[in-house]
DNA sequence: CACAATGTTGCATGTTGATGCCTGTTAGTG
DNA sequence: CACTAACAGGCATCAACATGCAACATTGTG
């Protein structure tokens, strides 16, 4: 683990790290790993917290998605599910390629989880996912400008889709909000569906992670047939009826592993405690 | 290890030469292994520090990070002094305006202070600030796309200048990186000030925040003179002399509330001397 | 050579930061 | 509702720290 001991600030810098790789952390781990107690992760957490870098929950830390409203709520469901599928996602991608990596919650996971030092070209549209990997010097990062739909979050008007038709990524990390062997891919807003369709003619290949709840779940506008994707990663539980039907139209299968997290929606504890310190003696 | 009686200079350049390679050093090792007393190596310490060359922490020293931390330690310094200069920029903005927000993470303060229901229209580069904004359904937000920057985390490039140049909008706040009476605006990168020579050019009017430190500061790029900004806000205890000077020129000034927050810059100690040294000129 | 000026060093001083353990409190769980 | 883990705050302790001072070496100057 971690042998060496290590200086405040450094254990900090660590454990952002660990925040911004895996998303979330716990107040234990951190104890145990870094060898000091439980009370000094805490403080370091509020710290951390307090500079509002990271949300400080009930028994640890995550990321924080520099967000907050509908859209937060949506990123906070099922946060270690997403997290399991982001990290398999992430896997598929290979050293040197050019990924467009589509809206959606699990794609920010997934986004999180780019191994770095691969030397890849990444290019969204979803400001999160952005901001995310905005600071990271071992890749290339274009970004997508237009009008950002708060009920999508992402860019999605034809500013955004004539820029989109300049590219040509390797692989896109598609999200979907609904996939049915029969009735293929299907997303919500009008606009969404439209900047998929035109991400799926210009990429090389696709790929999509889905939880167990959107497999054979419909939604009112169409994508495209389920064989526009090449991989699909699915839940380490995923039903295996289902699954089989996707298989058989040549879809490669991967399962993520599943991490048995102790909660997946813990409450965020004062974020905005900003001048919390204790109170210095007199 | 060090046998051999080493003259202060030399001993500093030894130093260096092992922040560099190792990325940090404990005190303490450091003087057992010059068989010298902990004071002279934290003079040593202070000394590079101060000259920007690594950055001071509790227990030793750090490298200063130029491969993952620059901009992520930008953003973790003098947080509360950020938030108040940004809740003072947003409250200059009026309703109905539209206003593009430059990069830097003064801005994303003021981003995160932005008051809801008064019917913006928000085009910002920073995919932190669009991240932090993403999903606010009062407002409008449109993102300029391109490739990002990660030293100046904005996109720079030829694509986002274009997109740039086809907006007009009322207010601009601008990030800058120093500031003087006589020397006008300054950048710390080229691409940087180019786009915010473009931003203001487009803009019907300007408004900036600085820090403390960057007031009468330079940096290699000038963007343009001081009275292109109509609007300055500065800390509560900025120094009047050097914030009269913008005020015979027209400015309007603005100074944020002092609030006393303990500290946000506990670990790393006083990096801001960094600025120190760009501010004084031969 | 004498002598002052300067700079470096180690030590003693008091101050501050970091940590672990203690208390009581609160949030999550069955 | 009872139980446990996680929590915040207080406190004692120790390490790291800044500062002032005196001793010493180095350099420059008369």
């Amino acid at each position: 683990m971690q042998g060496r001991d290590l200086m405040p600030a450094e254990r900090q810098t660590e454990i952002l790290e660990r925040i911004r790789k895996d998303g979330r952390v716990l107040a234990t781990d951190l104890a145990r790993e870094f060898s000091t107690s439980e009370d000094t992760i805490r403080r370091a957490l509020r710290d951390l917290a307090a500079q509002g870098l990271c949300a400080r929950v009930y028994g640890g830390a995550l990321a924080i998605s520099p967000a907050s409203g509908t859209l937060l709520q949506r990123r906070r469901e099922a946060v270690g599910r997403k997290l399991a599928l982001g990290q398999k996602m992430a896997s598929i991608i290979r050293p040197g390629q050019f990924v467009f990596i589509d809206a959606g919650s699990t794609n920010v996971a997934a986004a999180r989880s780019l191994p770095s030092s691969i030397g890849l070209t990444v290019a969204t549209h979803d400001p999160t996912i952005a901001a995310v990997l905005a600071d990271r010097t071992d890749l290339t990062l274009i970004t997508i400008g237009g009008q950002v739909n708060p009920l999508i979050g992402a860019a999605v008007d034809g500013r955004a889709l004539r820029q989109v038709l300049e590219l040509r990524p390797d692989l896109l990390l598609l999200g979907i909000c609904a996939i049915d062997a029969d009735d293929g891919l299907a997303a919500f807003h009008s606009e969404d569906a439209q900047m998929k369709r035109a991400l799926l003619e210009r990429s090389g290949s696709a790929a999509i992670a889905v939880l167990n709840e959107k497999l054979s779940a419909s939604a009112p506008f169409q994508v495209g047939a389920v064989d526009v994707v090449a991989d699909l990663v699915v839940e380490a539980d995923a039903p295996k009826k289902i699954v089989s039907g996707f298989e058989l139209q040549g879809i490669r299968l991967h399962r993520a592993k599943a991490l048995n997290m102790k909660s997946s929606g813990k409450h965020i504890v004062s974020n905005d405690t900003v001048g919390s310190r204790s109170s210095k003696r007199p």
